[in-house]
DNA sequence: GTCTATATTGCGATAGAC
DNA sequence: GTCTATCGCAATATAGAC
């Protein structure tokens, strides 16, 4: 396959992503049709089977690209350079900021309808998702704890209710579309709470906290 | 219609129900059949457009009977009968056997799948739901505040965090079906984490906490 | 039973890269 | 000119609502 034909191709098979992205995030799996991804995005269903196989082979391309590219944004990167207060704001602030964004909500609805009829896709997006992270925050606190800069007992369990609490109680409502995505300021009040309820609740620093 | 006709229907209509349950909440709305439900059911397809009118009206009425018939379960109660620490244990009780339980999984699943396209549904999920147990959290801590045994800043940040928690990160891995629904020494176990933070790091209360 | 929707395939035509 | 990806369109088959 030559230079230039082989960057077209990659070209098509975005732009079928794309649509393909619309198409099954709005209407999950069994919803979506083939067709109606051809009417956004032109050209012949027959380039469809060809590059991907299937629908479900098309709808697991789409899955894999979307969870890393999506996750790719939060990756831990060095948590536990600062002290424990910097450390986790900022990274509670890139889970919210995820987590509560238009992309974020939409691949939570399509992964938790989908995600027993494809168990591998759900793995994959644990593993490179929530699953990373709930392991990575544990680590960090570990490192904390050793430090001497924290007195924790159970730091997984810390960190899976650090996490539950940045989801908070309105995650499920934005996922239901029963109200709007939080502003800036709202994420910022969020996490601040959220930061100041770990440090007196959970972790009891050795210098002053909260 | 008579009597005896109406408790025949009636007793059909439950049957219809139930086997629509297990098909809708395994394969979600798009991916149901009518005539699964059928063959598990028996009788004439029929019988169910005579009923429920059409697929999404059987799925509505299904909706409708679940979550009332499921919430009705952690209906707030009495919340603040008692001092704070055991009202919060036993409302976080109740909300973690449901919300861990197979029932409580697949209809959590099938609300998120198909909320944005039945936002009537997930209105009524949201408000005899985690709307209302978030209402009457709220209510509660205001009520213990009011009374001094709790100080507070915010009770329906409060009340989001406790919930939050509550849910926590394996939430997720369950529904994904990822893991395994929590035992009951397990979830006492996050309970007790649980409402120790909350203790410590939301509420200070007057008298010696945690 | 009827009728529509939809996944999947077949195949000749075309346009552009080499 | 040849090759190849894509296209367009038709055809098949199956499922599923009603």
């Amino acid at each position: 396959m030559t230079k230039a034909t082989d960057e077209a191709r990659q070209e098509r098979r975005a732009k079928i992503l794309k649509a393909a992205g619309e198409v099954f995030f709005e209407s999950g799996f069994a919803g979506a049709c083939i067709d109606r991804i051809i009417d956004r995005v032109g050209g012949s269903k027959r380039t469809i089977y060809e590059e991907f196989g299937s629908k479900e082979g098309l709808f697991g391309e789409l899955l894999k690209e979307n969870v890393q590219q999506t996750l790719h944004d939060l990756s831990p990167g060095e948590l536990g350079g600062h002290d424990l207060r910097s450390t986790l704001t900022s990274f509670g602030r890139r889970i919210l900021e995820l987590q509560m964004s238009a992309r974020g909500t939409a691949l939570y609805r399509v992964v938790v309808s989908e995600g027993l009829r494809f168990p591998e896709l759900a793995q994959v997006f644990w593993d490179n998702g929530p699953g990373l992270l709930r392991q990575k925050l544990a680590e960090a606190l570990e490192e904390y704890r050793r430090r001497g800069e924290l007195c924790i007992r159970d730091p997984q369990t810390a960190a899976d209710l650090f996490l539950g609490m940045i989801r908070y109680n309105q995650h499920l409502a934005i996922v239901l579309g029963l109200r709007a995505l939080p502003d800036e300021a709202e994420r910022e009040r969020v996490l601040k709470q959220v930061v100041d309820v770990f440090l007196t609740g959970i972790a009891k620093t050795g210098t002053g906290t909260a």
